[in-house]
DNA sequence: TTTAATTTTCAAAATCTTTTGAAAGTTTCA
DNA sequence: TGAAACTTTCAAAAGATTTTGAAAATTAAA
C-alpha cells in the first residue's frame, strides 16, 4: 500500500471510530492527522489535507485542546499558530478516560445518587424494582469511577500495569 | 423525590449517556425503562411511557435484541409479544463490551494491520512518523483487544475480579 | 378460509448536528 | 497609528439521523 493511501485509510477509520463513540468525525480526523504528523501543522495544512473550511478546523482544534489532546505550538519566525498532538497512545487513552469520566460518568453518578432517594411504598413492585436496579447501577458506577480514578492517577505505564494484573 | 419524577430523571439521564456514547437516545431510554420494569412490557406500554411511535419502538427493540440486551418474552394467554432486559448491570456491561469489541475495535484492528504494511522510504520523516505512530496504536489496540477477550470470557464476577486486581 | 390482532417496513417529514464562509475581532509589525 | 496577517464567531445552509405513521406482512383464532 502506498503512503498516501494508507494515511487516508487510517484517517477515515479513526474518524469512523470517533463517530461511533459520540465524537465529531472531523475532530477525530484532525486528531488522527496530527498524531502522524512529524511536525506541528497550521490551520491551512489541516484545511488542505482534509478538505474542510477554516471555521471547521478552528472549532475542532479548540475542542481538541479543550479535551487536552492537542497543544498550540509557536514556531519562531512564523506569525501563525501551529498545533501538535500527543503521540504516546497510552497517554492519549488516559486523557480520554479522564475527560469522559469527568464529563459523562460523574454527572450520571449525581443523578443516580439523587433518584436513589426516591420516596414511596416499597411493597409496590414498580417502586421496589426501581430502587433495586438503581442501587445496583449506582454501586457499579461508583466502583467504575473509583477504578478510573486510580488507573488515571499514575501517569506512566498505568495501562501496562493494569493489563498485566488482569492477565496474571 | 416522587417515583414518577425519579423514573423520568433516570430515563432521561440514561438516554443522554447513550447519546454521548454513540447510541441512539431512544434505544437507551427503552433499555432504561425495561431495566426498572418489574415485569416484561409490550410495545404499547413502551409507546405510552416514552411517548413515541410504534415504528420507533419496534426498530429500537430489535436493535436492543441484536445487541443481546433485551429478550422477547411470551406470556401465556396473551397474543402480543413482551420484552424484558437483563437486570444484572455487570452482565449488561459485559455484553456491551463484547458487542463494541466486535463491532468497533476489531474492524479498526484490521485497518491498523493493513496500513502498518505501508511501503516507502523510511528516511522520509512523514513516512517514518506514520509507521511509528501506527505501530504504537496497533500494539495498544491489540493489547486492549486481548484484555477485553479475557475479561469478557468469565461470565460471573469478572469485573469485581478486575477491580480488586487494580486496587491491590 | 376469513377475520382480527399484531408486527414490520420504509418513504417522507421532522429534528438534530455539522459545516461553511464571510464579517468581526485580534495580533503583530512597519 | 495603520495595515496586513491571522484567528474567531456564528447565522445560515447542508447534511445526517431519527421519528412518524400508514400500508404491507405476518400470525393466530374463529
Amino acid at each position: 500500500m502506498k503512503f498516501e493511501e494508507a494515511k487516508e485509510r487510517y484517517i477515515q477509520a479513526w474518524g469512523a471510530l470517533g463517530s461511533q463513540w459520540g465524537v465529531n468525525r472531523t475532530m477525530a480526523q484532525i486528531h488522527a492527522l496530527l498524531m502522524v504528523a512529524p511536525d506541528p501543522l497550521c490551520a491551512d495544512d489541516i484545511m488542505a489535507d482534509l478538505n474542510i473550511s477554516r471555521g471547521n478546523v478552528n472549532m475542532n482544534l479548540r475542542a481538541l485542546i479543550d479535551w487536552g489532546l492537542v497543544r498550540r505550538e509557536f514556531k519562531s519566525g512564523e506569525r501563525k499558530e501551529f498545533f501538535s498532538a500527543e503521540k504516546d497512545i497510552w497517554l492519549v487513552a488516559r486523557q480520554v478516560l479522564i475527560e469522559r469520566k469527568k464529563r459523562e460518568l460523574e454527572p450520571i453518578l449525581k443523578v443516580l445518587d439523587d433518584v436513589g432517594t426516591v420516596e414511596g411504598d416499597r411493597s409496590d413492585p414498580q417502586i421496589r424494582a426501581f430502587i433495586d436496579t438503581i442501587a445496583q447501577i449506582r454501586e457499579f458506577a461508583h466502583k467504575t469511577n473509583n477504578a478510573l480514578e486510580q488507573v488515571t492517577r499514575s501517569e506512566g505505564g498505568w495501562f501496562w500495569t493494569m493489563l498485566s494484573k488482569i492477565f496474571k
